[in-house]
DNA sequence: GATCTCACG
DNA sequence: GACGTACGTGAGATCC
């Protein structure tokens, strides 16, 4: 199973564009009449619908959109009023079926374009050359000699009905030219069916003859003169005019203003009820069947919520520019009930909470925003107070708050939507939204979130915030929090925005979640990740809101008391360093201090960075307090500050009032690896390498009658290395739990293993942790502190031991280059967006990272499954233990003294068997537990 | 707001 | 051979 994932083929990256007007006639014309009960003809109907199908089906593109004539009265009218003016009328039985035809095209859910103006011709020529120009191959469908001008150079064209490609040999054989040239012949032997005047006595294979001798129009135009044939010579000089009037004609235009752009075309899964329900309405038996035959293959389907009742018939084009906006403000309880009771027969809404902050466990609710589909959004103000006025004297009457909704009143009328299980509720960052109604009595499922949408799809090439993507996806710049709120001192919370502004920025981002997910949610699919996304990252969503509702308990007074012995000693430091030094100064300025090393004092080996600054980071102190007793000092005093500042004072401010614990926020959305990031405060470095930092940890403690429960996998990356690497001998020595940096240094270094020596086993771990990090020479020789010469040995000498190692590396960095992403053991794609830098240095940390990111990636993964069913298997066994925190490769719980044994147990259990079933590691995983008051005693 | 340094896996 | 190096994070302090 190595490298499995390593091995899916690049998606391609094409464009179909369906000439939509040139089909209908042919698959008029080439049907025998058909019609369907009501007795409407639908034979062109058919015909389209089964030429769709199969391009849905068998596609390869990425893209694909079908192009309809607007009107008949376009810009060529104007240069040409006879232009296509003799057209008969289309026939009676075709006329009823051109609208039918779009309905198809709908219910196939493809974007459906056409521009009053313009011909299909001119924007099928408009979105060939935007694609070109973005990389992709472009596929027209249609079998018009008009298009063919347009051919070549990454551009082909598809008969639809005799199923047959038509590239330049095709039109050389139709025009006598190459597609380049197309033109200039269509100009001098015009066309009788389009109008197009030419040159009379000249038809194509005349015109062919003298494109080819003079090279193109213009050429032969001015030598006109010189050609022999007297009456084709006195034609082209009396028609020169015609000529260019028919090249005008007859020329595409490829700069017609798109509304839809090229990658607002992407192929979207159709909705398979409403196709079948759009072919049995004509009659198609034959394409029900197929659909259903489908259906069955693709073993999925009916688990996605049904559809809004009014769900715009064009999706894309509709999130991309909705046609109206508009957001209410919701201060009666009726218009609360209609939107709940819209909502509730939609079975899918958009929801968004307004709050005082950004932390869910301590801000207030201020409001609440819905949307159904794009354009149109509310907000339900529930905390608005009155907006505070500049001036105004004491005399006046106290500004009155806005009428708003009653709080407890609105949230016991939208409880039963927001609980409904037939009603999805989408989100931005749901996690939020989740704690936040939890903390209302709420319980909101069931969920999807826009943003690990996005997160799933493209995590590592941007990041998943509603403003971000807003602009990316659908070019639309939101309204800024600091637009409405104000900045710097000024900033106010939200409940003190008018109703008016803070209508337009609440409902706005309701109405943007909606169209990010009725855009987003589809690609889930199409990319394979469907799944991923909803058996890993959305049903974590109320597993880790839930753990930051628990928190941690931190002991205040330990905290305190550590800070003023902080203090103490830094006091101490700081007298023996200005005695060093010569002189007080800032000891936590870097500039400062590099200056009084290497200029003052002058001690040696200082290095000026980038900006002219010395470097004074820990590894350069270290190395230059051989030569004096200062640097040695300052690290101390850095130390004890860091614990101090960062540590032991901030962390008291993070103690919630209400709760008496610390509540962690875990950004979901934030890493390009699949791990998790935890902030206010960051629970994931407290220290715990020295002892000194490790104080901080008992501050971490349990609730009375309980104790921390911490369980670890024990080295998970490398154990994921030995199994995707095929590294046998590192597998059996997992398997046979012997000591994994003596096995390698024995294997690397001939040593035997009873004869190891501590020196060659540190050489092995760093070479192993180097693995892991998409190893250097110079990155291992600084770890090691050896020569990078002697460095690059060790690697050497690792490859040919474990030759798996290279061919995975060398793996990952080829599927990065080719389709930008690398793959997880359980399919998360991790975007690599430097590998193609031509900066060898970005290229080469790219590649880096590329070889890290499955790694890294898959134990995340691999955590997160075991966190999903932690809290189920606990329930079902009748344990009552609380998970607070994630740490990677750690989770910390909060356990009843009585249910220690037992819940270490399932714990354990479940972490080990965290991969199954979807695959078995070639190695097994191992979680270790550990118990106590605190959390440095449970490790 | 960028930069440096340092805490963690 | 260039280029500047271990992978992934978040926070506090300083300085512009």
């Amino acid at each position: 199973m190595s490298d499995a994932p390593l091995d899916t083929p690049a998606a391609r990256n094409a464009l179909y564009l369906v000439d939509g007007s040139g089909y209908i006639f042919r698959a008029y014309h080439a049907l025998p009449p058909m019609t369907r009960a009501d007795g409407t003809p639908v034979n062109a109907v058919f015909g389209f619908s089964a030429m769709l199908m199969k391009l849905v089906e068998e596609i390869d593109a990425q893209h694909l959109a079908v192009i309809f004539d607007s009107a008949r009265e376009t810009f060529r009218n104007e240069i040409y009023p006879a232009y296509k003016a003799q057209r008969p009328e289309p026939p009676e039985d075709l006329r009823p079926q051109f609208a039918l035809i779009r309905d198809a095209v709908r219910a196939f859910n493809v974007p459906c374009i056409e521009m009053p103006g313009f011909e299909a011709d001119d924007l099928i020529a408009t979105y060939a050359r935007h694609a070109r120009k973005q990389g992709m191959e472009v596929v027209i469908v249609s079998s018009d000699k008009d298009l063919m001008q347009l051919v070549g150079d990454g551009v082909t064209m598809l008969d639809p009905i005799k199923n047959k490609p038509i590239g330049p040999a095709e039109v050389m054989e139709k025009f006598g030219v190459p597609p380049a040239k197309v033109v200039d012949v269509q100009s001098l032997a015009g066309d009788s069916v389009d109008n197009v005047p030419g040159v009379p006595g000249i038809g194509v294979k005349t015109a062919a003859q003298l494109i080819e001798e003079y090279g193109d129009l213009e050429s032969l135009l001015a030598r006109a003169s010189e050609i022999k044939q007297p009456k084709r010579r006195e034609s082209l000089i009396e028609y020169a005019e015609q000529a260019r009037i028919s090249r005008e004609l007859v020329k595409l235009r490829d700069d017609v203003p798109l509304e839809v752009p090229v990658n607002g075309l992407e192929v979207r899964d159709p909705e398979h009820a409403t196709l079948l329900a759009f072919f049995e309405e004509n009659n198609f038996k034959r394409l029900v069947a197929r659909l259903t035959a489908l259906e069955a293959m693709a073993g999925h389907g009916g688990n996605q919520p049904p559809a809004g009742g009014s769900a715009p018939a064009n999706p894309q084009a509709a999130e991309l520019a909705p046609a109206q906006k508009s957001y209410e403000t919701v201060v009666e309880e009726a218009d609360l009930v209609r939107w709940i009771a819209a909502a509730t027969e939609a079975g899918c809404v958009s929801v968004d909470t307004e709050t005082t902050g950004l932390n869910p466990m301590s801000a207030e609710l201020v409001g609440v925003s819905l949307s159904l589909e794009a354009g149109r959004a509310c907000y339900v103000p529930l905390a608005h107070g009155a907006t505070p006025v500049g001036q105004g004297s004491l005399l006046d009457a106290p500004p009155a708050r806005p009428k708003q909704i009653d709080k407890q009143r609105a949230l016991a009328l939208l409880k039963p939507m927001l609980e409904d299980p037939s009603v999805l509720k989408v989100g931005h960052n749901m996690k939020y939204d989740w704690v936040m109604f939890r903390r209302q009595g709420i319980d909101v499922a069931p969920i999807d979130d826009s943003m690990l949408i996005s997160y799933v799809l493209e995590g590592g090439a941007h990041g998943h915030g509603m403003d971000e993507l807003s602009e990316l996806h659908l070019g639309h710049k939101t309204i800024t929090f600091k637009e409405i709120a104000g900045s710097g001192k000024d900033q106010v919370t939200f409940d003190q925005v008018p109703l008016d502004r803070a209508t337009d920025y609440a409902a706005e981002d309701a109405d943007v979640t909606g169209r990010l997910h009725r855009l987003l949610k589809p690609r889930l699919r199409e990319s394979g990740l469907l799944t991923f996304y909803e058996t890993i990252e959305r049903p974590l969503v109320p597993i880790i809101g839930q753990m930051e509702r628990e928190g941690i308990k931190v002991d205040r007074e330990v905290l305190a008391e550590m800070s003023t012995d902080f203090a103490r000693r830094m006091g101490e430091y700081e007298i023996e360093i200005y005695k060093l030094a010569g002189r007080e100064f800032n000891i936590g300025s870097p500039k400062q201090l590099g200056e009084i090393l290497f200029d003052e004092i002058g001690l040696q080996g200082g290095k000026k960075g980038k900006t002219g600054a010395y470097a004074t980071g820990a590894d350069i102190l270290e190395s230059l307090a051989v030569q004096h007793e200062l640097p040695a000092r300052i690290l101390e005093w850095r130390q004890i500050a860091k614990l101090k500042s960062t540590y032991a004072d901030a962390l008291v401010g993070q103690i919630n009032p209400e709760t008496g614990r610390v509540h962690t926020c875990f950004a979901m959305a934030a890493t390009s690896t699949g791990r998790l990031s935890s902030s206010d405060p960051n629970v994931q470095n407290i220290p715990i390498r020295t002892e000194e930092g490790r104080r901080i940890r008992r501050a971490f403690i349990a609730e009375k009658g309980h104790k921390l429960l911490s369980v670890d996998y024990s080295q998970v990356e490398l154990r994921i290395v030995a199994d995707i690497g095929g590294l046998e001998a590192l597998r059996q020595a997992f398997r046979d739990g012997i000591d994994i940096h003596a096995m390698t240094a024995s294997q690397v270094f001939g040593v035997p293993l009873d004869q190891m020596d501590p020196m060659t086993r540190r050489k092995a771990k760093a070479i192993n942790f180097g693995i892991i990090y998409g190893i250097s020479g110079f990155g291992l020789a600084r770890q090691l502190g050896v020569e990078p010469g002697e460095a690059a040995a060790y690697i050497r000498a690792y490859f040919e031991r474990y030759p798996g190692i290279r061919d995975y590396m060398d793996k990952a960095k080829e599927e990065a280059r080719r389709q930008g992403f690398v793959r997880t053991l359980f399919g998360r794609q991790c975007h690599v967006p430097g590998i193609a830098d031509k900066n060898p240095a970005r290229r080469a940390f790219a590649e880096r990272q590329a070889i890290n990111a499955p790694i890294q990636g898959t134990a995340a993964d691999i955590i997160k499954r075991a966190m999903i069913r932690i809290p189920a298997a606990l329930a079902q066994a009748g344990l009552s233990a609380r998970m607070l925190l994630q740490v990677h490769d750690e989770l910390l719980f909060e356990v009843p003294e009585a249910e220690l044994d037992a819940t270490s147990a399932l714990v354990r259990e479940v972490m080990e068997g965290a991969t199954r079933p979807v695959l078995d590691l070639a190695v097994p995983l191992v979680a270790e537990a550990g118990v106590g008051d605190s959390w440095d005693q449970a490790h």
